[in-house]
RNA sequence: GCGCUCGUAGCUCAGUUGGAUAGAGUGUUGGCCUCCGAAGCCAAAGGUCGUGGGUUCGACUCCCGCCGAGCGCGCCA
């Protein structure tokens, strides 16, 4: 519909250009823009007051003029005048209602698109060290994901879910190692736990399981776990005191043994992690291992190649990246002076692999903080020769988590902190996966865990629920009463109240509000479009009847109720929730 | 100090990329079930869009300064 408006405008401006009326090649993009009151017809141009300067004529005269040049159409009943110059026009309104049988033929598929045909996408989200369960911390970056794929997916485009596993760094050594030294403990040693370890109870079990199928084959007297470790906070240095107790572990144990405790730690923190997000609606085409890069030698491959295109040098001992060449701020250590590689080596890494598995478009989804490592990234591929632009980093902003009124602090190290598994088991998982995405992920958001348990029958996520209910029972009514419904005798043309010509323009707007969501990766925008549609779908509940005696009427009326009932069935499905029939 | 993300109704947030009288939810105050589900509807009240300039037909939106919030600036991951 607005690319038929689109055409009508550019036929009548190349007319008055023809003409001399206006100058000749103002080159303007028109903008057609549905409009918000009803009153303004169904959708608006601004062109007149675009071009008004250029073409020297003021906005209501130009506008006149144009509307003056505009073709006949049978889509378009009439057209105005508005305001300062806008050009309104109203849909025929047989055209309109037509989208409520596309509504019903094309069903689930209705408001997805062919856009993103033959694109490769990826999006890689959550990726949490599996140090411990997923908090609610996590869960705005695992909703977000989710639904941005979901939405990536019904434009078209291929797209490939990944979690990076972080199974490389010093933060599993230092779960590994509290792991073992629970495990002491429940062989009978007496320890003085690290501050810095890992302190929550999952530790305990995962230690417990060790002792249980391995019995005491760890053992080591507490006393050789901690020979010449530096003290613990406050009279030591808290960070080298986990470091001494890592490498005393990996002496005492040897690296195969000391292997056997840290596998097990983190198979089974990743199986947590996997089955948390499970459970919220959330699986993964993809667990990708950082330690896999390592043993396959993409670390070293990358350094070459960096090399190889001029982009490295030596100072101090350490590899240097020459990142500011692409616009970072400073230059970045690869390989440091002990000849390990840096976390951000195997990112490079990483991240040419992506490219190397055929991606066109590859979209990462990292919290806030991560947000100064941007750069450093792009400089990376576009020093290893891919388009840096092809990566596109979105970042989620933190939720600040609210109890008693009072902000609480989270921290996977104390092992204080709300998990995601409780959170949906308190306000269940429509709601929590409704409020995730429910906001802009760049806001910073507010999250009052009291109100998400006590009154989490006000989340909004039921007002779009209860819409869906209230049209399921209208049918079992029908069917109670032995209506029989029929879609095909049904006479749209008769849906001609104010409410229902408000609800079948809504509905109209859903494909494109969809392209609009996916392109701009705003997922929110679909939870504002059900928002509105279930609001005039209420309104028109209350002022009319259904279930009438004319069955022409009806049945008409039925059908666009099914069509809403469809449209906000696809809506509610891009975000994972459901759409019950009763509530 | 530099950088990123922000600042909109009492509270939580939208605002269709520069358009018409800045909108929802929640809270407050009224009204609506003899009727398909009141988890709903209708109405009222509530605003210097942080602030001061600039750009233009037109600014919540774009540019600059200032104030305030969160985050980031390691040979950590």
């Amino acid at each position: 519909m607005k690319q038929i408006i689109n055409d009508l405008l550019a036929q009548a401006l190349r007319e008055l250009e023809q003409s001399s009326q206006i100058p000749p090649r103002l080159g303007v993009d028109i903008q057609v823009t549905p409009s918000k009151d009803p009153g303004q017809g169904d959708f608006a141009s601004n062109v007149a007051l675009v071009l008004a300067k250029p073409a020297g004529m003021p906005p209501r005269e130009l506008a006149a003029a144009i509307v003056g040049r505009l073709a006949a159409c049978d889509s378009i009943d009439r057209v105005e005048i508005a305001g300062p110059g806008f050009i309104n026009f109203f849909v025929a309104s047989a055209l309109s209602q037509s989208v409520i049988n596309r509504i019903l033929e094309q069903g689930d598929r209705f408001g997805g698109s062919a856009q993103g045909a033959g694109v490769k996408v990826q999006v890689e989200f959550v990726s949490a060290n599996p140090t411990g369960p997923l908090h609610v911390g996590h869960g705005r970056g695992a909703a977000y994901g989710a639904t941005l794929a979901n939405l990536l997916a019904f434009v078209g485009y291929e797209v490939q879910k990944e979690y990076y596993v972080n199974d490389a760094g010093r933060q599993m050594h230092i779960l590994g190692t509290s792991t073992w030294l629970r495990y002491l403990e429940l062989c009978g040693e007496t320890i003085d736990f690290p501050s810095n370890g890992y302190q929550g109870d999952y530790v305990w079990d995962i230690a417990a399981t060790l002792h249980r199928e391995q019995g005491e084959r760890f053992r080591k007297p507490a006393a050789q776990a901690f020979a010449d470790v530096c003290a613990d906070f406050p009279q030591g240095d808290k960070e080298r005191h986990v470091d001494d107790l890592i490498a005393n572990a990996h002496g005492l144990l040897g690296e195969d043994e000391y292997r056997v405790v840290f596998d097990l730690a983190l198979d089974t923190l990743v199986d947590v992690i996997r089955n948390d997000l499970h459970a919220f609606g959330v699986d993964f085409d993809c667990w990708f291992s950082e330690r896999s890069l390592g043993d396959e030698g993409l670390i070293e491959q990358a350094i070459t190649r960096l090399q190889d295109n001029g982009y490295v040098y030596e100072e101090g001992g350490a590899l240097w990246f020459r990142s500011t060449d692409f616009g970072d701020e400073k230059d970045r250590v690869v390989r440091r002076d002990n000849g390990q590689t840096t976390y951000f080596a195997s990112d490079i890494a990483y991240h040419m692999n992506k490219f190397e598995r055929g991606f066109d478009k590859v979209i990462n989804i990292w919290g806030a903080d991560h947000h100064g490592y941007i750069p450093r990234v792009k400089a990376s591929l576009s020093a290893l020769g891919y388009v840096a632009d092809n990566l596109e980093v979105q970042l989620v902003q933190f939720a600040n988590l609210f109890e008693n009124g009072e902000k609480i602090a989270m921290s996977t190290r104390s092992g204080e902190f709300v998990t995601l598994r409780q959170l949906r088991e308190d306000v269940g998982l429509d709601a929590a996966r409704f409020f995730y995405v429910m906001r802009k992920a760049e806001q910073h958001m507010d999250f009052d865990l009291d109100l998400a348990r006590e009154q989490s029958s006000d989340n909004p996520v039921y007002y779009l629920q209860y819409a869906h209910a209230r049209i399921c029972s209208v049918r079992r009514q029908c069917a109670e009463k032995g209506i029989e419904v029929s879609t095909q005798t049904a006479n749209l043309l008769r849906l001609d109240n104010e409410h229902e010509q408000a609800l079948i323009k809504q509905l109209s707007l859903f494909p494109e509000r969809v392209e609009s969501a996916a392109n701009r990766r705003e997922p929110h925008l679909v939870v504002n479009y059900l928002r509105e549609l279930a609001n005039h779908f209420h309104s028109w509940y209350n002022a009319h009847q259904f279930i009438v005696g004319d069955t022409e009427l009806r049945d008409a009326r039925i059908a666009l109720a099914a069509a809403v009932a469809q449209v906000l069935r696809n809506g509610l499905n891009l975000m994972g929730v459901s759409a019950p029939e009763k509530m």
